[in-house]
DNA sequence: GTAACCAGTATCACAGAGTATACCAGCAAC
DNA sequence: GTTGCTGGTATACTCTGTGATACTGGTTAC
């Protein structure tokens, strides 16, 4: 059933990524989607990490920088943050002892890798609210 | 600074969106990224929404159906979200008294916005496994 | 009548994400 | 010396999202 499809001329990759979504006989494969989406939620799922990788994509590198750039956040919940991804190579620490000490966090190209999903969810932010001011 | 742009031709929707994340002068306004990514953790945050959001998407309609389909949900979180996402009206809730009781659920328009969101953490999450094959 | 399914509810428990608040050593600016 | 900033740490606490397990009434299939 279904359409009739052909992956000889996809990369490795795509050709992969297609036979999981669809499966060999392309299906829909919906239990490797959830465990897809299940692995991405375990990864980035809580309150502050996709916030904070937002604002070190932003250009923000000192820690007064990047708390004062995420609205709500504590100084126990960045550093523990900031040390959880630093720890799963989301972002490096940088020091330069100085005086005076001067600490940089940047991303890495793994943490990169979340600006489709951070841009889809800004932009369902923006425009959730825009609908909300038409509904007023 | 920065390059020069027009907003003369875009519709008032992209216009608005557009002068969200650019301001009017064009800069990064980073004030309403980080606005618009916390409400939309705020709404879907949690490790149970988009699992169920996805579920009812594909075309599950029963309260066992839609348990099945997502690995270690309890009925108590599944009720539970089920009901949140009832009365914040992503989903629809329809009994049919039968006998048997018939209840289906199903994804309201708003529910769908949440579609590009979702596809891209799936991609995500497929490519990550992906990767992690090939770093064997 | 026994088993299985449906659509949940009930009850208790708790881990850990998150919060509140104060504080620290070192440095710079005035 | 006082104030402010940096880059956090310390401590106690909350609370909520989540989990484990058993159970319910109604129905169907055999």
């Amino acid at each position: 059933m279904g359409t009739e499809y052909t992956t000889d001329n996809m990369t490795p990759e795509i050709k992969a990524m297609h036979e999981v979504i669809y499966g060999i006989d392309g299906q829909r494969n919906q239990a490797r989607e959830i465990q897809a989406l299940q692995d991405t939620i375990y990864v980035i799922g809580g309150k502050w990490k996709l916030p904070i990788i937002n604002s070190i994509c932003n250009g923000n590198k000192r820690f007064r920088e990047i708390e004062r750039s995420i609205p709500g956040i504590t100084t126990r919940m960045l550093s523990r943050e900031l040390r959880d991804m630093e720890l799963n190579k989301l972002i490096t620490r940088t020091v330069s002892p100085g005086p005076p000490v001067l600490v940089e966090y940047e991303s890495t190209s793994y943490c990169k890798t979340f600006g489709h999903i951070i841009f889809e969810m800004i932009k369902w932010g923006i425009d959730h609210r825009e609908k909300l001011k038409r509904e007023q």
